[in-house]
DNA sequence: ACGGATAATTCGATGATCGAAATAGTAGAC
DNA sequence: GTCTACTATTTCGATCATCGAATTATCCGT
């Protein structure tokens, strides 16, 4: 076992398991919450990317929502009928390349979609009123190389595939 | 759009993006990786949960590990076999109540089990070097703060639930 | 002992996901 | 200009994790 850090902080055992109960939570955050409005975790995750690309003008396609994901091409075909068929999602044939589907978000839903994210946004915002701009900065660095080191290794298990699957 | 807080730092905005980045990448790592050893997104969340309950010497049971997970009873029940079968967890019977069912890890599988996890804490330790003490303990504090918001939101969706569900 | 409560499981059904093949469209070779 | 290779997305059939409801086994208060 590492020993601590050095003046008691946190150890890296400490860390990965708040990170992991993060990771829980907030898959069953997205699966409870979701269901209100008949969506779920899946389909929570890609709405949230979706709006999130549409809204900085640069609207997804299914394969990169596939790659960002990680679901098969068909299971996001899957997800992207499901949400337009409630609505919160329409596929649009852009000018360009008509084989490619750019994912819209209709002005009617986007203030519906707004009120799946902003009970958590409104929630977070006040949970984190005790941070500083330093230490905030500091979150982010963190979140941000976690998630890349995470990235890192996923792709490593891809490349390298040394025990057998069970399908 | 809020402004930034003060100094510049990461708006909630930020914040939230980057643990919605985190918990997708967080899903991937599990699927894939578990992918590897037979094991789906959920085993491997339920793993590691039981051996770090098993390694406190407080096995878990099926109802407290399906209220962490938020699964229901018959899932958690097929989830336990699945990993059962694959020689990760062995049900025993408790001398004290008989209808209670603890979840110990076999000795052989300790090693094996650890396996699946090391990857990812050394990529994570070498990562977090450039983190002092302090710098972990506010990282510390915002994850745990962060995951009990979630769960107080995920709570209140769950009580009043003004929409109505799909199935 | 008895009856209600609790822990876990079984059973049948649903649906998200997968892999493979089909469809639609683009771009380059000749 | 047509043909061919390639890319984006969708359709189809099958698998399996999950659910809700009912069942079994065990405990505890009276």
């Amino acid at each position: 076992m590492t020993h601590d850090t050095d003046g008691g902080g946190p150890t890296d055992r400490d860390l990965s398991r708040l990170l992991q109960n993060l990771n829980v939570e907030s898959d069953r955050y997205a699966e409870r919450f979701g269901a209100k409005h008949g969506l779920h975790r899946t389909d929570v995750n890609a709405l949230a990317l979706i709006m999130e690309a549409a809204r900085l003008g640069a609207p997804m396609s299914p394969s990169a929502l596939a790659k960002e994901l990680g679901l098969s091409p068909s299971a996001t075909t899957a997800l992207i009928d499901r949400l337009e068929a409630l609505g919160h999602v329409e596929r649009g044939r852009p000018a360009g390349d008509r084989r490619r589907v750019a994912l819209e978000v209709p002005a009617a839903a986007v203030e519906a979609n707004r009120h799946l994210f902003t009970p958590l946004a409104m929630a977070f915002s006040e949970s984190w009123t005790g941070f500083t701009a330093e230490e905030r900065a500091v979150v982010a660095r963190f979140l941000a190389v976690s998630t890349e080191t995470m990235k890192a290794v996923s792709a490593e298990a891809q490349d390298q595939p040394r025990d057998q699957r069970r399908r």
